[in-house]
DNA sequence: TCAGTGATTAGG
DNA sequence: CTAATCACTGAG
């Protein structure tokens, strides 16, 4: 697939299982604070996946901080946690169905907490729209890196099935 | 191992 | 209104 074309709509409107493996080696564009555009690889994602998902916001219904996992997947969700980081996802499938992808890292970046704070991500980031925006969007890339699954990362509230589901995908 | 820090949520 | 919880991080 050719490389540097961003990612659309379609892309994203897919079962979370299946962007958040697919979004590994593909490359996150953003405006940074300099106004320079930095590009960086995707390194280590989660995948939250609907209402039955213990340790998916969305599963406690439908309230104004998940109202955007409920809408068409290609945009932002962001969320402030422990009062200090803010947590960069992006939302997956069709309308109804609320899934989202936890960006963890990228290249020479890791933890979600650390990245969103380099970057400047904030909850202005929230509900933005893949398809257009100017500051945020993803490219094909061309390269797909081999990757591990694991446990999702901080969840251990949310029972022992749904904690030990191997969503997570990381170089 | 554990405190920091404040938005979000459920409940009275 | 109160109080518990929390998809994390860095210090010790």
């Amino acid at each position: 697939m050719a490389s540097g074309k961003r990612l659309s709509r379609d892309f994203f409107i897919r079962d979370v299982l299946e962007v958040a493996p697919d979004l590994i080696g593909k490359n996150m564009h953003i405006r940074l604070a300099d106004k320079a555009i930095g590009s960086f690889q995707i390194t280590d994602v989660e995948a939250y996946r609907g209402m039955e998902d213990k340790a998916c916001h969305a599963s406690k219904g439908r309230t104004p901080r998940t109202e955007v996992m409920f809408r068409q997947g290609g945009r932002l969700y962001v969320y402030l946690v422990y009062g200090m980081y803010w947590m960069l996802n992006v939302v997956t499938a069709e309308e109804n169905h609320p899934q989202a992808v936890l960006i963890r890292g990228v290249e020479n970046l890791s933890g979600p907490g650390r990245l969103t704070k380099s970057l400047g991500i904030d909850r202005t980031f929230n509900g933005e729209d893949l398809d257009v925006s100017e500051r945020i969007w993803f490219e094909e890339t061309g390269v797909n890196p081999a990757f591990n699954t694991g446990p999702r990362i901080g969840i251990d509230y949310s029972g022992d099935y749904w904690k030990t589901r191997p969503w997570r995908f990381y170089v």
